[in-house]
DNA sequence: CAGCATCCTGCGTGATACTG
DNA sequence: CAGTATCACGCAGGATGCTG
């Protein structure tokens, strides 16, 4: 099965899917967009929450993060281009189809690793 | 930093999840896995298929990942203790109860990665 | 407020050689 | 056959400081 040139060894989905997600924050930002349009600022809080609360995110981790989902094509980069800056990150139709699968995942997680539902507030996966 | 605390502070199963499988093979490993035991020599060639030809895999890394994946009580090793070595390498309980997980995100990446039918075969997440 | 520029560090990963 | 030992490298990721 010759592969065509370009085309990543991969070969398989769960490969892409593991670098579409690589990095510590990936699946929460998309799992906390779940709910709607999100600010950087308020990304970066919520991502806080229900981590070690000593670590600050840097900036320029979150930026990359956010930079590779959007071309991931997961999430949308809204610029008000306002003068206080206002910019608003939202799931595109593939982010949300996203997120079924993060639920399963969060789903196994709460089951089989018993994680304490903890920082979450509530809405583990029952929405 | 500190985080060897009996009580992980992710706060979220997405978090566990991604350490948990963090490594290029585990979820490779765990999926070949699902149709039955593997000797080690057989995951590494299967491991090769839908791979880059050309990059063949540093026993090292492969041993750790079976290590790691042992460890989380994904995988079970079996050590037959013979001359010629012979080792089995099975899904336990918890392991065989990711597979679906996985089949998730194999189904989800087929149809928004479109990343190829791999070289998997077609056994994609129908069984 | 929402980023980007720069430096630094740990570890995941690959390659090679050796052993039980 | 099934690993372990050692060396080296690239990159994710954290810490600061600065800008539009």
């Amino acid at each position: 099965m010759a592969r065509s040139k370009a085309a990543p060894a991969c070969g398989c989905p769960v490969a892409a899917f593991q670098k579409m997600i690589s990095g510590k924050y990936k699946l929460r930002i998309v799992w906390d967009l779940k709910d709607g349009p999100l600010r950087y600022g308020e990304i970066r809080t919520g991502l806080l929450r229900g981590s070690d609360g000593s670590a600050e995110i840097a900036p320029r981790v979150l930026s990359r993060e956010l930079k590779a989902l959007t071309e991931s094509g997961l999430i949308d980069r809204r610029d008000f281009g306002v003068v206080p800056p206002k910019v608003e990150y939202r799931l595109t139709r593939k982010g949300k189809s996203f997120v079924p699968v993060i639920a399963v995942i969060r789903n196994w997680g709460t089951r089989h690793l018993a994680e304490a539902g903890s920082g979450e507030g509530l809405g583990i996966a029952a929405e």
